[in-house]
DNA sequence: GTTGCTACCTAACTACCGTTAGGGAGACAA
DNA sequence: TTGTCTCCCTAACGGTAGTTAGGTAGCAAC
């Protein structure tokens, strides 16, 4: 039987557009809320099917949030290479990590849940779940380093002070930035603007 | 029956300092890993008792993590509290804030399981516990509004950034730094000095 | 019209969670 | 000796987790 919708009146239609996408949408939401927060059957009810039936889309549920821990750095990832590529060649540092500041904060207080999960959940998953997105995480975490790296080289980085320090400051505090965001309260253009300003001279 | 330590033999030796001061170090310990890796019987067995008997000591799991929590913030706002003091009134606004960040590092990073589990585990509590420490917090926010106010008054904060971007950007930074912090690679009074340097001029 | 595939459901399994009722051993007081 | 208090244990309760075996409806191919 290809179920009913009007049996199933709480979860809305038939998935539209591919379960499979619809699953991981729906954890990606849950796992904002944490890893133990996600589970099997509240995926399932958002999705509008039982249970049991997500094993015939994914291996497990670790399966699940492996996809989308990797999808969301995928996804900021891509915003910020694209806001860079916007810019053109010539920008100047402080406008190209401005922009990468806004990028990111775009994608993970915006647009992606994948992301804002990505972020917020990723140290208390499984050792395993870690495992399978470390490459995606350092792949992205190189363009950090290069866009530093840029402003040191124009001089716009305190004196004295590595490389690493600003990087980690600068993703730490974006990075964190989902605990306390509240859009009424300050524009992510400014927040990126100040964060920017703060940092280089 | 007093339990006989050689009976439990994985345990070790029985509480020696009050039980109740023990199921919160375990429980601390634990909620590093996240809220439901906390779980009471884990607690008792790092304690050398059984799960049940925790409820002699505390009315609830979430009166344990509530516990843990509130007395994090305590003890990272005693410990910068301190290091202001230890200062002395007449110090410039730079060494505050340098001393303040070092404080609240060597709290979370070093000193206190209590107090990084209250930052880490902090947003995906039960809101029935967020509740519980909404004041602490509060109040110890209140020195990082301080501390910033200062440093802008001696002219030390970039034009045209507003005062809660700067303690956004550096409690940040600060709370983000449980993520990557690795003993070996950088010391904490480097990270310190370097986040200090870093946003003010 | 049989076969086979896809997508889903039902109904369970084991494991573990927070919590509780009730009991027992030791210590101390009367 | 008796009673009471503290601290802990045993044994379970109901609930929920991830997962699975087996079944079924629809559909397309041959």
């Amino acid at each position: 039987m290809k179920q009913d919708p009007a049996s199933n009146p709480a979860a809305g239609q038939r998935p539209e557009g591919g379960a499979r996408r619809q699953i991981l949408d729906a954890a990606a939401a849950l796992l904002r809320q944490g890893y133990d927060a996600t589970t099997t059957r509240e995926i399932a009810t958002r999705v509008g099917i039982k249970a049991g039936s997500i094993y015939h889309h994914f291996a497990s549920k670790d399966d699940i949030v492996g996809t989308v821990v990797n999808e969301g750095v995928r996804v900021v990832h891509e915003a910020v290479t694209a806001a860079l590529e916007a810019l053109g060649p010539e920008a100047a540092a402080r406008q190209r990590l401005e922009a990468a500041i806004k990028a990111h904060l775009r994608s993970s207080l915006e647009h992606s849940d994948y992301t804002s999960a990505s972020i917020r959940a990723f140290s208390f998953l499984p050792a395993t779940v870690q495992e399978g997105c470390r490459v995606e995480r350092r792949r992205y975490e190189e363009i950090w380093r290069g866009l530093v790296a840029e402003a040191a080289a124009a001089g716009l980085v305190a004196p004295g002070v590595s490389q690493d320090s600003v990087r980690l400051l600068l993703l730490g505090a974006v990075n964190w930035a989902g605990e306390w965001y509240r859009p009424e309260r300050m524009s992510i253009d400014e927040i990126a603007r100040d964060f920017a300003t703060s940092i280089l001279r």
